[in-house]
DNA sequence: AGCACGCCGACT
DNA sequence: GTCGGCGTGCTC
């Protein structure tokens, strides 16, 4: 007779490359289904893992199986796409299943938490509590407490707040609860219903409305979109219309936007464009309202879910939609644990969903163009500014024997004097905080290294410190040099800080406001900055690539980039790419107004074929060339890479390890892998630990996934992995 | 990853 | 004499 008990295959959190069989919980009453989560026995735990499914039986002998001790979901949490994309993510990742799944829930819900759209528990008055003085009450001294705090907090208090402070107020508050003086209820955590009827459409430009009328038609079943549009040629515009067809037709709609593009004003904008409410995703959240969001989409009690990278997994009831703003974002790309790209993961997603997806950018991805130039993707252009502002003209400011203040040409002065005295407001970028990035001495030509990376220590003058910018590391500016003696330090190329020293001390202190991680560390101060800045009281604008997106200042007529050529130079082989969009980007914020925009690149190689190009084409024929590169060099998009990257504070046990996974891999590679390394990593120590890295090449893509998935379970069961921090990244973004 | 077991140095 | 260092073994 045949074992009446199914066994549960589950997925726990834990680095191991397997699933785990359980026999259910002894209560009958809840057998466990795939997609719930239950809390288990493991080793001399208990963790809490999804059934993947169940099966009639075990490879392990009844014995050796444990009993589930709970299932905690009646039925499925993750609905079936997400079942299949937890599999796919482990699959393509190559990392535990456990873990793949892990990430596809807020924390609470990886705690074993119920599922819930209800917020905090908390009390609050009633009208009756209002009126009631707590000195009124006798002979209960803890409810007269209690109601003399509820009246300081007329918003209410939650539970996690009193238990804090006030241990014991259960009884108490109960009692005020049965005197009608205080109600217990729940915070909501969900923006308040209905709003006000949409807002009105602007009416769209001739090209808007051509985009939208192509992309409406293709608003039914999978297929890949590209929206490119230059800055400022109203790409939101675009999908706002979308989204408001795709809610009309009762779906909802996924929308991926990098961390920095996720800003007050888009959420507003989105919010009173179509008229409903709208979970945003965003890191500041806490971990309740996470679970509130997560479980209000999966419920298909909200339409639009907002949010960042991780907003990719949120569960739909209904899903229609998915658009990912700025596809060629960086931020995309989870650096840690599972290191997925978020783009790649939605279009996965709709492809499983059959919905369509819309990828938007000024400056698209290579990855992204290579897609449209198979025609995987379909693509559409947005060439025109909708403010019917003119692009700015750009020009290159050779600097080579030219004398340079503060790392700005006489040229670029003259033209910021120019743009000043005409009215503009003027942008500087320069992608280095700082005063200087070396400290240099005159006398023996020492310099400040970090003790713990193979990195020079940058000079910040306004808090008399050398910070290593790789590691955080930070010391007190020396006096003198600590090899020589010597007391003259000279301060070696420019960063942020000086440029907006040599600034001020010609155009006046409130005429520039400097904005890069350094000035807006406090909260708050980024807001500031931004208002000096749109306000128009500060003329000139210096900043990082914290302000080449996002951010829009009408008032601008002119940008400089102070330095191009760092990034030229840079050994990456997606750094030019990156320099490419960075300008583009930046050039971007110029002339949005009705003021034609002028933009400066300021090189010692004019003649570099990257700048030349961008300059006599943009972006298309920049990424053209760059493309025929790509292919010629045989690198991604037209290969295929995975990298193993090791850590140890002690030196040599990363590339031991790595030369024991190399004959792993080896043994088990597919004829057309190659395996590179293992080498340092370019910045061989940083933050005390020796790095080093071993890569995996191909044109063909099935053949490093068999490749991986032979060996990575065995990789990670090697006795020299236990002395090492490593991972393993597909389609790595960069090599560090 | 956690967690426990197990065998060698500086401390109340 | 013990507290505790991290090597190594295991997780249905």
């Amino acid at each position: 007779m045949p074992n009446a008990d199914p066994i549960l295959r589950v997925a726990i959190p834990s680095p191991l490359y397997r699933s785990f069989d359980y026999l259910p919980p002894a209560d009958r009453a809840t057998p466990g289904t795939v997609g719930a989560r239950v809390l288990v026995p493991f080793g001399r735990t208990q963790k809490v893992g999804v059934v993947l499914e169940t099966a009639s039986s075990s490879e392990l002998p009844p014995e050796r199986l444990k009993r589930a001790v709970t299932v905690i979901d009646r039925e499925p949490l993750l609905p079936p796409d997400l079942m299949r994309l937890g599999r796919w993510l482990a699959d393509y990742y190559k990392q535990p299943v456990g873990e793949a799944f892990a990430a596809l829930f807020p924390t609470l819900l990886r705690q074993g938490q119920a599922a819930t759209v209800r917020g905090e528990p908390m009390w609050r008055l009633t009208e009756a509590g209002r009126r009631t003085r707590p000195e009124t009450i006798k002979g209960a001294s803890r409810q007269a407490q209690l109601l003399a705090v509820l009246h300081q907090q007329p918003k209410g208090v939650t539970q996690a707040q009193l238990g804090s402070t006030h241990s014991g107020w259960r009884a108490p508050l109960d009692a005020l609860a049965r005197k009608g003086l205080a109600v217990r209820e729940y915070k909501p955590c969900l923006p308040e219903g209905p709003l006000a009827s949409p807002g009105p459409a602007p009416e769209p430009t001739d090209e808007q409305a051509r985009a939208i009328g192509t992309l409406r038609e293709r608003l039914k079943g999978f297929n890949v979109t590209l929206v490119e549009g230059v800055t400022g040629s109203g790409k939101t515009e675009v999908y706002l219309a979308l989204m408001e067809k795709a809610l009309g037709a009762g779906r909802q709609v996924l929308m991926l936007v990098p961390e920095i593009g996720l800003t007050p004003q888009l959420i507003e904008r989105v919010q009173k464009r179509l008229g409903r409410p709208i979970a945003v995703l965003h890191s500041a959240l806490t971990d309740r309202e996470r679970l509130c969001a997560w479980s209000a989409a999966r419920e298909g009690q909200i339409e639009i879910v907002l949010g960042t990278r991780s907003a990719v997994f949120t569960p739909l009831a209904r899903p229609g939609l998915l658009l990912v703003d700025e596809e060629h974002d960086g931020s995309y790309k989870q650096q840690d644990g599972l290191r997925y790209h978020a783009r790649d993961v939605a279009v996965l997603r709709a492809s499983q969903l059959d919905i369509p997806i819309v990828l938007g950018s000024a400056t698209p991805s290579l990855e992204t163009l290579r897609n449209v130039e198979t025609g995987r993707y379909g693509r559409v252009v947005l060439s025109e500014r909708a403010t019917g502002a003119s692009m700015p003209r750009l020009g290159l400011l050779d600097v080579r024997h030219q004398r340079l203040e503060a790392g700005l040409s006489g040229p670029l002065l003259t033209h910021i004097d120019d743009h000043l005295q005409r009215g503009g407001q003027v942008l500087l970028f320069l992608n280095r905080r700082g005063y200087s990035p070396v400290l240099l001495c005159h006398d023996c030509g020492g310099t400040a290294h970090c003790p713990r990376c193979d990195a020079l220590m940058t000079f910040h003058r306004g808090s008399e410190t050398l910070r290593c910018h790789h590691c955080g590391g930070e010391r007190p500016l020396p006096s003198r040099c600590p090899d020589c003696g010597g007391g003259e330090l000279v301060a070696v190329g420019q960063g942020t800080e000086r440029l907006e020293e040599a600034l001020t001390e010609r155009f006046g202190v409130n005429t520039v406001v400097r904005i890069d991680r350094d000035t807006t560390r406090r909260k708050g101060a980024l807001e500031q900055q931004l208002d000096r800045a749109r306000s128009g009281q500060a003329r000139i604008l210096i900043g990082t690539q914290m302000l080449a997106k996002g951010h829009d200042f009408p008032g601008i007529t002119l940008v400089g980039i102070v330095d191009a050529d760092s990034g030229l130079f840079a050994v990456d082989l997606r750094a030019t790419e990156h320099l490419a969009q960075q300008i583009v980007q930046v050039i971007g914020r110029a002339g949005r107004a009705e003021r034609p925009g002028e933009a400066l690149i300021q090189t010692h190689l004019p003649d570099h074929p990257l700048l030349r190009t961008l300059l006599n084409e943009g972006y298309d024929g920049f990424a053209r060339d760059a493309l025929i590169e790509r292919r010629e060099a045989g690198m991604p998009p037209f290969a295929s890479q995975a990298l193993f990257r090791a850590e140890a504070v002690k030196r040599g046990a990363p590339e031991a390890f790595l030369e024991a996974a190399r004959a792993v891999l080896q043994t088990h590679a597919a004829t057309n892998v190659s395996i590179i390394g293992p080498i340092p990593a370019p910045m061989e120590r940083r933050a005390g630990r020796y790095r080093h890295q071993l890569i995996l090449h191909t044109d063909s893509r099935r053949e490093l996934h068999e490749t991986l998935t032979r060996s990575v379970p065995l990789i990670a069961e090697l006795r020299e992995s236990r002395s090492v921090r490593w991972s393993l990244d597909v389609d790595p973004m960069e090599l560090y």
